[in-house]
DNA sequence: AATATATTTGCATTATTGTGCAAATATACA
DNA sequence: TGTATATTTGCACAATAATGCAAATATATT
């Protein structure tokens, strides 16, 4: 899971959205039922939820004629809380002066 | 500060070497000192840090001539860990089934 | 096999963003 | 005041990314 890819990922107001919409759900759901958070076409949340997949941030499992997306909790999380102790503590240089 | 606009900030190349730049120092720095990590122009990176500025992830303060820029880092890192709260909790609709 | 539904992909277009150069601004110093 | 240094801004251009439509693919159903 690569952090640029994931804040790349995050960066689009339609990917927020559609990331919103599946977080807000306790079941994996088909692209349809993505779609329905955005005004964009069809094929535009297809586009986009391929990017939020390519960059670990969900999953997506083909069941029948549907694909069922879900997001990948744990692993966002844990990547957002490595980027904050990083940002926190990554201090390569000594103190000089106090 | 808002989210989207972190991420934003987050999501080019050279924007993440001058935050690792920045974050990897215990002082604030000039612009000079944050460009060397990049090969872009100095104008870019100075327009990169208004970016990273403008998302709240940076803040600078003006000495003399230069400006000296450092990483909020109690803030940003705040920002990410509620986000992955949120990601990890944010079930609106209730467990129907068990 | 033909038809219907769900999703993805090709392509053209538009919109947004990143970049370098030159010029402008700000401040210090001789 | 003139000159030097640090940073930012205007502008043009290149590179990326978002979008909609139509067509392609995949799977189920009749």
């Amino acid at each position: 899971m690569e952090t640029e890819l994931v804040f790349k990922a995050l960066s689009d107001p339609n990917r927020m959205k559609i990331l919103n919409n599946l977080c807000s759900r306790d079941c994996p759901c088909n692209v349809g039922d993505v779609a329905c958070c955005c005004t964009v076409d069809l094929s535009v949340v297809s586009r986009h939820l391929s990017i939020l997949k390519n960059a670990g941030i969900i999953s997506a499992e083909k069941r029948g004629k549907e694909v069922f997306y879900h997001v990948n909790r744990k692993e966002v999380a844990a990547l957002l809380r490595q980027t904050a102790e990083n940002i926190e503590k990554h201090v390569v240089h000594e103190r000089r002066y106090k």
